[in-house]
DNA sequence: GGTAACATGTAAGCGGTTACATGATTAG
DNA sequence: CTAATCATGTAACCGCTTACATGTTACC
């Protein structure tokens, strides 16, 4: 009984996407559908998130007293805006702190192909070398496209998604020169 | 009614494990045990899967003719083996072959906190920073370490296992640069 | 005598996506 | 006028992991 009001207590860890949410409220997104358009050109790159997932997440935030939200419709268009409260900043800074172990977690069936592409005649291998080496290549260019907007947000205070920024660029183009290197070998 | 006949003539597509199980029996993988083992050894790092997906998938491509299963226990362990059929192998190349997109699915909760590492003090952020690039470090250790691995398994005739490992050491290579980058800046 | 490794299978639960559902506003 | 964008929400489904379940053999 005592556990169960425990666990009622609110007290527990978030599922990660009411981090993700949390953390995007603090960089200043305002509604669910903001929070969106921010993902999708920011960690897009390395963790998704649907809006089916941002709207729950919200109420949860809200009711746990770590955002703030209230009704400020466009005209006629309902929308519900959010800000980060005292116990959000301290509740994402816990998390960001917290020690736990970081799996890397990668699911690539592009890799899964290449790695068997013994299976194939020679020709149709190199293909598939040159189609994941084509696809980073146009990962690196849509992350090089956003580099002026992650400049912008360096200028003010934020440098953390300039280096998020450039690891992409980084490992993305590892992976175009592996594949280069191999074609001629 | 006809359609369900279609349907029913398994003839589709199937779930990718299926073909990362088959991938791994042409390779010369026995049991389902040793398929699992397998890609703990080798495409662990972009593609894993659990033996309650191997057994089922056994099971399917057996009923679809892809391969062929007996008993053969060893003493009085019971043991399964299988080899793939001709269809099997046919089956596996037009998988690979298929131009399907070959979407880049990464998934990290490290680099997401490392994007909002911001709301930290610096040298809080600075050993997140450190953890990221540290759990690089290992995975390029670790990799290096199934090298002489894949170079038996090149030298047997399949190449791009080490194509694939040369793709994973560059990335974690390049995130800890980039990382180390930071550090200096 | 006990733990680790060998070996196979199923069931329940969870996290996530897709589809369903609705409606207002803007730009062409 | 109509398509795209803004905006929010729920329900069904799916794939995967974890846990459950069982038994053997090798090694210390």
């Amino acid at each position: 009984m005592a556990a169960t009001l425990v666990r009622q207590s609110g007290s527990e860890e978030l599922p990660a996407p009411a981090y993700v949410v949390l953390g995007m409220i603090r960089l200043g997104c305002r509604s669910g559908y903001e929070i969106k358009q921010a993902v999708e050109i920011s960690i897009r790159f390395f963790w998704t998130i649907s809006h089916a997932q941002i709207y729950p997440s919200l109420a949860l935030l809200e009711e746990r007293g770590l955002v703030r939200g209230r009704d400020e419709p466009r005209g006629r268009r309902r929308r519900r805006v959010f800000d980060i409260s005292e116990r959000g900043e301290q509740e994402l800074e816990r998390w960001l702190r917290q020690a736990q172990p970081i799996p890397f977690e990668l699911r690539d069936i592009g890799l899964v192909k290449l790695f068997f592409a013994d299976a194939l005649p020679e020709d149709d291998a190199l293909r598939l070398v040159r189609a994941v080496a084509e696809r980073s290549r146009e990962r690196v260019e849509t992350l090089r496209s956003v580099e002026a907007e992650a400049e912008q947000v360096e200028q003010d205070g934020n440098v953390y998604p300039m280096l998020t920024l450039r690891i992409g660029i980084a490992f993305h183009q590892a992976m175009v020169n592996a594949c280069r290197e191999f074609e001629a070998r």
